[in-house]
DNA sequence: CCTTGACCTTCCAATGATTGGAAGCTCTAT
DNA sequence: ATAGAGCTTCCAATCATTGGAAGGTCAAGG
C-alpha cells in the first residue's frame, strides 16, 4: 500500500501520516526501491486508532503513551484508566471554562437591545 | 508609565502588550526618548478591555472589532450583540464536542477494571 | 518511445495565542 | 562607577494541522 491507499484506508490523510511518523507516533514505514512509503494492514490500524485517540481528544503525547500501552501485552488496564481519567478530568475543566464564558456572555446579550442604538452592556461590562 | 507599570495596573504582562500591539490590537505606544514605550490611563484601559475580551474567549480578530466598535460612537449594538451571539454559537458547539468525547471516554472508563491485568475496553474501542 | 498527470518525496512556512531566551541599551540606587 | 532591574528587538518554541514549492516516480495512452 502507499501512503495514498493507507490514508484512504485509515482516514488519515498522507500529510498527517507522514507527520505522525517524524514524531515518532507510528513506526517508519518501509520503503519501496523508489523511496516510497509502503504500508501494510497493521500500519493502517494504528493509524485507525491514532484517528480515534484524536476524536476522543487525546493529545500526541498521550496517543504515543496509548499506542505504546496497546501494543504492550503486559500493560495493566489500571494505566489505560489512569490516562483516560486524568484525561477526561481535563476536558471537564475545559468544558467548565467555556461555560462560564457562555454564561456571562448570554447574560449580556440578553440585556443588549441589539439595535441601531450605540449603547450596549457588553462592550460597557468589558470596559470596565 | 512604563510597559512594566502598565502591565501591573492592566494585567496584561509586558510580552502580551508588545505582541498586542504588534499586531495592531493596540495603538502604538508613544516612546520616550531612550525608546522606552509609554502608557496613559487609557491605554491601560483599552488592556484591561482586551484582557476581559480574552477571559471570554473572543479571538483576536474578535477583539480588534469589539475595540473599534467601542471606539465608535455611531456603532449599533446590533454589531456587537450579532458578534457575541456568534461566539456564542462557536463556544456551545465546542462544549458539545468536548462532552461528546467526555461521554464516550465515561462510558468506556466505566467498564474498564482499571486493575493489573491488560484486558481494557478503551484500548479495544480504539483499536476498532 | 514519450508525454501527461497523478502520485510520491523532502523541506519550509503558516496558522493562533503565548511564552522563552539572547544580546544589548537605559535607568536607578548604592 | 557599577550592579541590577527594566527596557529594546529579534528569533524560536509550543500544539496539531495545512499549504506550497521543487523535484522524483509510476501508469496509461498516443
Amino acid at each position: 500500500m502507499n501512503i495514498g491507499e493507507a490514508a484512504v484506508a485509515s482516514g488519515v490523510n498522507p500529510k498527517m501520516i507522514r507527520h505522525y511518523e517524524s514524531i515518532g507516533i507510528i513506526p517508519k514505514a518501509q520503503r519501496s526501491e523508489a523511496g516510497y512509503r509502503v504500508y501494510r494492514e497493521s500500519d493502517v490500524h494504528i493509524l485507525s486508532f491514532v484517528k480515534k485517540a484524536r476524536g476522543l481528544g487525546f493529545s500526541m503525547i498521550e496517543i504515543k503513551k496509548l499506542v505504546s500501552l496497546w501494543r504492550n501485552k503486559t500493560r495493566t488496564s489500571s494505566e489505560v484508566k489512569a490516562l483516560s481519567t486524568s484525561h477526561i478530568k481535563k476536558l471537564e475543566e475545559k468544558i467548565s471554562e467555556l461555560q462560564a464564558m457562555v454564561d456571562t456572555l448570554r447574560h449580556l446579550s440578553k440585556h443588549c437591545h441589539g439595535d441601531s442604538r450605540p449603547n450596549c452592556p457588553i462592550l460597557e461590562e468589558l470596559a470596565n
